[in-house]
RNA sequence: CGGGGCGUGGCGCAGUUUGGUAGCGCAUCUGCUUUGGGAGCAGAGGGUCGCUGGUUCGAAUCCAGUCGCCCCGACCA
């Protein structure tokens, strides 16, 4: 028989100040309202309340992820470090994976994610192209040393993740499984109560457009993404979008004294110019040592992330370095460069003749530079990172700049964990074929503190109700007498119409209740005082409106469950 | 790891510059009053001042080391 929950038998210990380990809103709202707190750094405890809403999110992917044929199971935390030293990330990965030794000295690692551990599972059972297509999935605790844990549940070094693997026999039917978790995912967050935009993203090693990230648009968002009305999104990171530059000035190449200091702005002040019409340079040593110019539109930043698929894991020139190669810091410029040195542009540079660069003379730069005249370009590359302003590359409009919380990302892999692991199948001609993969992960923990970061206000949480830990707070001004009595008919009759009630039987004023009520953002608080009680009356307060309401007492129950079903899904 | 900041009852802070043996608000406990938006009065309990070492008659305070936390950068769900 269930009944409601009580919040004297409710561990969910509030705070009226804001803990000084927070900045985010819905860090200090998800510790204030008593629903997590730290252990130490990055390691976060649920309290009930937030479990319950944890519970729900999980049960909204579970359903999601059975309508598309995937299956739930369960693997180990730690596995075994043999796995990791197979696909080859034992040497990648870095120090963000946890490794250990057990008794017998043998390798493991705590999982940040599960690649490995599927492929092994089913490279012995899964043989016949007639198995397939399998998606596997399982809901649990991941650790990722990371470098700076922050912002409470957003970037922890224990999380919540939902991973889920797919195993095809071909290209086709992985994007198949990609395009269901894809739609699947998109139909999560809607449930969840959560405004996200998948956004094209970055696909690592793989290339090609086979990522997209859910990101909850939020201010606060670690992840900057540019937009377009056309329904184009990408991140930064991966956006590839049309970059407007201007000519620079001068109609022949020539020297000019440009006694200002050496950066762009202070450039293109002086010379009466846009940034754009000035080309930044910039230098690194590439990952096989390569000297490396690279030049760019005045204002627009080089994209690390891209500059890292093309040079590797590169390092900025160090001022010596730079003196080795004949380039003047904050004058720096292709022409008048060690012969060593490899010049490489962003594609947008590619139709200008008049560039305004470093002549590598301290107060010199040069203007009217034409590259392949005056200077050579070795190479046109994709390599400034995308911003507001620039067109669009589905249809040419205003990219638009927005932050957001990745909350989850889905990712084609192809073939390459099942090469790597040697997990192969037999195909209808009977040859030896490595499976198409795809992975696709939420983060379950990240998720509940993206819902409390966008929907949240001076009071407190405004829960959505389909990730609420209670649907309706039932509040009796009086924990005794009639007051008393009607709220615990209230709330059984809640119960039984199928909504999760909790009542404020603490002897407390009604001052703390109401603010208690508010902080933890149940989306519907029952206020029953002696006053209406009389007058057969409950007054109902709409958290996210702030509108109450006053409801016979008969009507209560009806008059709730029709607005608390309409938001479920 | 680089840069910035902080460690003082459960929580939020003052005290540190200029050493003298620890204080405020909230919370907790008791009593009385109050009772529709974080109550009032009276009383009580609770702190090796992150840790270690040093200087000193005397250290929360000065010095050295160390640990932890938060914020900005590289990583990611």
């Amino acid at each position: 028989m269930k009944t409601y929950a009580k919040m004297s038998a409710t561990y969910a210990p509030t705070l009226k100040e804001d803990p000084v380990e927070a900045e985010l809103a819905s860090h200090k709202l998800l510790l204030r309202a008593g629903m997590i707190r730290r252990a130490a750094a990055g390691l976060y405890s649920y309290l009930p309340l937030a479990w319950r809403s944890i519970r729900k999110i999980e049960e909204v992917i579970r359903e999601e992820m059975e309508a598309i044929g995937a299956q739930e199971m369960l693997v180990p935390m730690v596995v075994p470090g043999e796995m990791w030293q197979e696909s080859g990330r034992w040497d990648v990965y870095g120090p963000e994976l946890l490794r250990m030794q057990d008794r017998h000295e043998r390798d493991l690692v705590m999982g940040p994610t599960h690649e490995e551990t599927f492929t092994d599972l089913v490279k012995n059972e899964l043989r016949s192209y007639k198995q397939l297509p399998v998606t596997l999935y399982q809901i649990q605790d991941k650790f990722r040393d990371e470098i700076r844990p922050r912002f409470g549940l957003m970037r922890g070094r224990e999380f919540i993740m939902k991973d889920a693997y797919s195993f095809d026999a071909d290209v086709a039917g992985m994007q198949k499984s990609y395009e269901d978790q894809k739609g699947a995912y998109a139909r999560i967050c809607e449930r969840c109560g959560l405004k996200a935009l998948p956004v094209v993203a970055d696909s690592g090693q793989i290339g090609g457009d086979t990522s997209v990230e859910f990101m909850a648009l939020a201010e606060a968002g670690e992840a900057a993404l540019v937009w377009c009305d056309c329904g184009f999104a990408a991140d930064v990171e991966a956006a590839r979008a049309g970059i407007h530059v201007d000519e620079g000035p001068g109609t022949q190449c020539e020297r000019v004294e440009t006694p200002c200091e050496g950066t762009i702005a202070a450039l293109a002040a002086f010379m009466g110019v846009t940034e754009s019409a000035c080309r930044k340079s910039f230098a690194i040593i590439a990952e096989d040592e390569t000297p490396v110019l690279c030049l760019l539109p005045g204002d627009h930043e080089l994209c690390e992330i891209k500059a890292e698929h093309v040079f590797g894991h590169y390092d900025a020139m160090s001022e010596e370095q730079m003196a080795e190669y004949g380039l003047v810091k904050g004058y720096m410029g292709p022409i008048g460069a060690d012969k060593r040195v490899r010049v490489v542009a962003d594609i947008s540079l590619r139709d200008s003749k008049r560039w305004l660069v470093g002549a590598n003379e301290e107060g010199w730069h040069i203007q009217g530079a034409c590259p392949g005249v005056d200077f050579e370009v070795d190479e046109w590359l994709d390599l400034a990172e995308a911003k507001e302003g620039d067109a669009c590359p589905e249809c040419g409009k205003p990219l638009k700049e927005a932050r957001g919380i990745e909350v989850s990302q889905v990712f084609q892999l192809g073939t390459k964990y099942s090469e790597a692991m040697g997990a192969t199948f037999m195909d209808e001609n009977g040859k030896e074929k490595p499976f198409q993969m795809g992975c696709y992960g939420i983060g379950v923990s990240r998720m509940l503190q993206a819902v409390v970061e966008q929907s949240h206000d001076e009071q407190g949480i405004v829960w959505p109700v389909c990730v609420a830990p209670y649907e309706v707070a039932v509040v009796p001004l009086d924990v005794k007498g009639e007051v008393w009595e009607v709220a615990d008919r209230v709330a059984t009759e809640l119960v039984d119409a199928g909504i999760e009630v909790v009542v404020d039987d603490r002897k407390e004023r009604a001052g703390v209740k109401f603010a208690d009520a508010d902080l933890m953002g149940f989306p519907y608080q029952v206020v029953l005082g002696r006053r209406g009680i009389k007058a057969g009356m409950a007054e109902i307060k709409d958290r996210k409106t702030g509108e109450r309401t006053d409801v016979a007492l008969t009507d209560v129950t009806s008059w709730l469950a029709e607005r608390i079903t309409a938001q479920r899904f």
